[in-house]
DNA sequence: TGACACATACCAACCGGTCGGTATCTTTCT
DNA sequence: AGAAAGATACCGACCGGTTGGTATGTGTCA
């Protein structure tokens, strides 16, 4: 409430201005970041955008001048949150170099298995969150995560790909398919988390999705 | 809105008291079950008290008479959930009576697969969905949810520890834990529906379900 | 006659969104 | 160079409608 009154001198850009990779500290890019903390706390409909104003230390006003609606928001917001998970999904870790397809996609699993630690709202996702309660009330909503999960999907079917290419797959098995599969495990095993206040189930659950993969690219099986 | 005006007259249970089978039509059912279809569509906090009244076709003294708030609504609604789940799912159908424990098991999936068709918040979870929005404001509903999928996945267990019995199992996998993967698989199945709004990619994750049990349960592999 | 199962009327808080106004930065004209 | 004009980025009071919840009246049945 009261962070509105001491950010209203804000700094400019013209003194230290040496920050280049550093994520722009405008207001806009603060609405989007606090609306997609608070939406993973507490929902999109729970949310007001007086919450998501004050998380941002923002004015109402500064709300309603970047965006037309809180839908609106939510759109620009789903389409920032497929950029940091390619940023921190599928470029910043060392998964991404292994050199052997097979290897990579495991090591792909393993990493998406260590981010299931800590808070349950620090590792679930956003859009994931948001379709669920939006997929009736807001197509446009709707769209915006949908093409997410296709962006994630589609990146991770790449490596799949790789994989198929080089090792060959001995069942009917599509790599898109497989992709949007990995991507539910973890979508349901969100869930599980939330339901049971502890990332150890949804662990459990990539355990689960991490021998069905190895399975699947084993040699030596029937059929 | 209006469809409250219609009904303030409605029958009592007296004359036509001949159906035993059929569900108890009072209003604490109709409320039970408009709150479980109004949040299957629209989610929870998106979810008014006055449209649950309207769609049950009680007015809001006789929701405030049987819940002492929408909160207490949602954890008997849960609750409601899990018998319903235990009925249509668990006693209803063929399945349950199959012989042999791992035809009886994929008869469970193949029958969850053949749920996914149709409007999408027709075969979605209504406690996967409230789950997610109320985990972190709401520990009675949390707590509420989690008792109904922690039934889901003991019931299921007992189907595949029978498996285990007799078929064993080369993996370390415990039956519990394989419950719920089965029910995280869905969850993110249902996801996914969601955001693509159809059941079709559903269905294509149930079939990974599927494999992945199936080589689970095939002899002849090594470890 | 009194407990139960509602119905009606109402309330204060909160909701998303609007609006008139202001400070500052950028472009254009002379 | 410097004034004028316009665009951009807010600010915060305010609005009508909706929210979950309450207080009180009323008909019915044991």
């Amino acid at each position: 409430m009261n962070a509105t009154r001491n950010m209203t001198k804000r700094q400019k850009g013209t003194a230290a201005a040496g920050s280049v990779v550093a994520p722009a500290r405008n207001s806009r890019a603060k609405l989007i970041e606090a609306a997609i903390a608070t939406v993973r706390y507490k929902g999109f409909s729970a949310t007001s955008v007086d919450e998501i104003c004050a998380a941002a230390g923002v004015t109402k006003g500064a709300f309603f001048h970047h965006f037309a609606s809180k839908e609106a928001l939510a759109v620009a917001a789903a389409g920032a949150w497929t950029e940091i998970a390619e940023q921190r999904i599928f470029t910043v870790p060392d998964w991404v170099r292994i050199a052997d397809p097979l290897d990579r996609l495991m090591g792909h699993i393993e990493f998406r298995l260590s981010m299931l630690s800590g808070p349950v709202e620090d590792f679930t996702c956003f859009v994931g969150t948001m379709v669920q309660e939006a997929y009736n009330s807001s197509d446009p909503i709707r769209a915006a995560c949908d093409a997410s999960i296709t962006a994630y999907a589609e990146r991770l079917a790449e490596h799949i790909e790789a994989t198929i290419d080089t090792y060959g797959i001995g069942h009917d098995v599509a790599a898109l398919d497989l992709a949007y599969h990995i991507q539910a495990v973890l979508q349901g095993a969100f869930i599980m988390a939330k339901a049971k206040g502890s990332p150890e189930i949804a662990r459990e659950n990539v355990a689960h999705l991490k021998r069905y993969v190895e399975m699947l690219f084993k040699r030596g099986d029937q059929q």
